[in-house]
Order: structure tokens, then C-alpha cells, then sequence
DNA sequence: ATTGACTTAGCGAGCGCTAACTAGAATTCT
DNA sequence: AGAATTCTAGTTAGCGCTCGCTAAGTCAAT
């Protein structure tokens, strides 16, 4: 039970590792092949043994991204049953956790602009299946009397976009550990909606 | 009176224009001084002979946002006098008209990380100011006991986030006007900080 | 005669990517 | 079992291109 609030650390291959390090740091623009190889200790052609091209590596990522949020918001999901508040509240903690917990792989959605069109179409799907997940418990709420807000759509873009803000600055340093601060925008996010 | 509601088309140069555009729709490190040039109709050298160097135009667009940005938010709060309620309406308001009307210059955030380090200075501290702004707000409304939340710092982070998301979705030929949804937005940060 | 707003021409560096080769491990054939 | 082959995971060398940027010249308006 609950096991979806456990975000173990990243196993990534090497070349990912590093790659994802570098995008982070100075972008993917910023990040050339040789710097990437040269990190990494090999030598570029390497790099294009394991990776088609510089934009299947930060696919990879992202597809490494899109798996583990999707997999934990699922789970948060499924284990609240049909509850809308659990549903919103399970949804809210899975995806604030990973904000915290992933702040880098979080920050890679910034990229996706460099995605060639048919890899964004790919990556905007998963977007708008977690922005769906979030806007049906909400609209379900409303039916249901227990949420009051007038504009359930709206409610569920704000309230992504807030928990997107997360891996900004979110500081594992700092007073706020991740559970607290998930437990923090569950309690935002359901005043937003005017839980009742 | 309510001034600040007012977002006039924007008065860049030429060249500012053109650099806008391209930056936005390509990124900054993908948008070359030699396209810019190309598009504004002259060649590379009459860029520099306006700017210092290419980061220099994207300043020049981050000090268009930021002054934009500030003036409006900050006409907003003085016209809302000493009350939280309508300081924090009035701030949220603003801000989500300007994200609404002037959506690149607000996706301008995202190429923050290409400044140097004394230009990303002078703009995390313009950020931060808007930050404080909201912050204050709730902080001085939890005083008064007009809101309830238990968080005031993580609730303005998380308003200011949602504000920022509206840049990223806002269709001016969609159904909402800008004016009703950064009214469904003050609605949604007042009920976030849990106002009386 | 000077200034403002450019132009032509081009430097040096870094970019993504690839053809061709190689050392060692694993597998298959006799 | 031992030789021959194939596969894995790289290497060296370098192509063609674009990048940000600049020195030096032009030319109409002040």
C-alpha cells in the first residue's frame, strides 16, 4: 500500500546519467555531443552506437520521465478508489513527490520543445492524460456536490501548473521535507476546488 | 482607475520584434543572429551595431517584460489599499492578464538560464519582488484572519506558478476572454489560501 | 567634416554526425 | 576440443556546416 509514494533514486545508464546532468545545467541546445562524451569517458561515435541521434537521448530521458510520473499518478489513483477528494488528493501528493523528488528529470519538460513533431506529440499525449486524470476527479467532485468550484477545467490546469512549479524550487536542504510539501499543496489543492 | 487592466500591443523595434518571435517559437539558443538579421530584412553587423552582442537583445526583451510586468502589478496592489482580500486579488488579476495578453514575452522566462550570471541577478530579483508581493499579501491576510492557510510562503510559490501556467495554454480565440479567466483565477487563489 | 546606420567579406571555433577500422567476447561449425 | 565466425562496444579521423562576432569600408544626412 502506498507504494507509490516511494520515488527510488534513478537508474540510468551512463550516457543518460551524464546527459541528463548537462541538459539540466546549460540545456539541451547548450549540451553538445563531445562535451557529453568527453563526461562520460568515451569518445562521441559512442555515443551513436547506443543512441540514434542527440534528440533520441533526451527522448530516452523523457520517455524515462513520462514512465515513472505516469506509474506513480496511476497508482495514486487506482488505490483512492472512487472518492473524487481521494482521487484529486492521490493524484496532488504522486505528482508534487515527484516534482521533489525528480527535479531534474522534472525540469526536462522545459525541453520538449526540441522534440521533433511526431516525439512532442508523444510527450504532449502523456501531458494531457495527467492533466485529464486531474480534471475528471475534479469534474466528478463537482457532480457529486463535494467540489465547488465554477470553473472545474481551469481548476485542473492551475492546479498542474502549480505542483509543475514544485521542481523549481524545491530545496531537499531545506526545512520543507517532500512529504510535507506534498501534504501542503494536497491541502491548497483542495481549497482551490472548494472542497466543501 | 484600473489602469493597470490594460495591455496595449506591444512597441518593440524592428529588430526587438523579429527577435521575439523567432526566440519564442525556437528558443533562444535555435534563434542565430544571422536568421534574425535575415528576417528583419538587413544583414548580421547592423544587429551589432544595435546590441552588444546576442544576448544583449534578450535582455533588452526581459527588461521590456519585467518593467511591463511590474508596473502593472504593482499599479494593481497600490490601487487595492491596505486590504489582503484585494491585494492579493488585485496582484493575481494583473498578473494573469499580462501571462494572458503578452504570452511571449512571459515564455521569455524560460530562457532565463542563457543569462549571464549578473543579468540572471537583476532578473530573479524582479521575480522575487513579485513573489514577495503575493507572499505579503497572504501573510498580512493570515494576520488579519481573513485567510487560514497554514502555509503562506508555499501557497504564494504555488499561485505565482498557476499564474505563470496561463502563458502556456491561453488561446485568445479560445471561449474564455483573458478578463474571465484571470477572474476564475483570483476566485481560485483567494479559495487556495482558504479566505473567510 | 562628421556622424549615424549600415554594408561586404571573412575569421576561428564548435556543431551533429559518419565511414572505416579494431580488440575482445561470445557463438557456431567441424 | 579447437578453429572459424560473428557480435559487441567501442576507436581514429574528419566532413560539411553553422555559429557568434568583427575589421574595414560606404553613403546619405547633419
Amino acid at each position: 500500500m502506498r507504494q507509490w509514494t516511494h520515488y527510488p533514486a534513478l537508474d540510468l545508464s551512463p550516457i543518460l546519467a551524464v546527459s541528463l546532468d548537462q541538459i539540466v545545467r546549460h540545456g539541451y541546445d547548450a549540451t553538445s555531443v563531445r562535451k557529453i562524451a568527453a563526461e562520460v569517458g568515451v569518445t562521441v561515435p559512442a555515443l551513436y552506437y547506443h543512441f540514434e541521434n542527440k534528440q533520441a537521448i533526451l527522448m530516452a530521458l523523457l520517455d524515462h520521465a513520462m514512465t515513472t510520473v505516469t506509474a506513480h499518478v496511476d497508482a495514486a489513483v487506482a488505490e483512492a478508489g472512487p472518492d473524487p477528494v481521494a482521487r484529486l488528493s492521490g493524484a496532488v501528493e504522486a505528482i508534487v513527490l515527484y516534482m521533489a523528488h525528480h527535479r531534474d528529470l522534472a525540469f526536462l519538460d522545459s525541453e520538449r520543445r526540441s522534440l521533433s513533431p511526431a516525439n512532442l506529440a508523444r510527450y504532449v499525449e502523456h501531458r494531457d492524460r495527467i492533466e485529464g486524470l486531474l480534471r475528471d476527479a475534479i469534474v466528478s467532485g463537482c457532480r457529486a456536490g463535494v467540489f465547488r468550484t465554477p470553473a472545474p477545467a481551469v481548476c485542473g490546469r492551475a492546479i498542474l501548473a502549480m505542483c509543475q512549479g514544485v521542481a523549481g524550487w524545491f530545496d531537499p536542504s531545506g526545512p520543507k521535507k517532500a512529504e510535507e510539501t506534498a501534504a501542503d499543496y494536497v491541502r491548497i489543492a483542495l481549497a482551490a476546488v472548494e472542497s466543501a
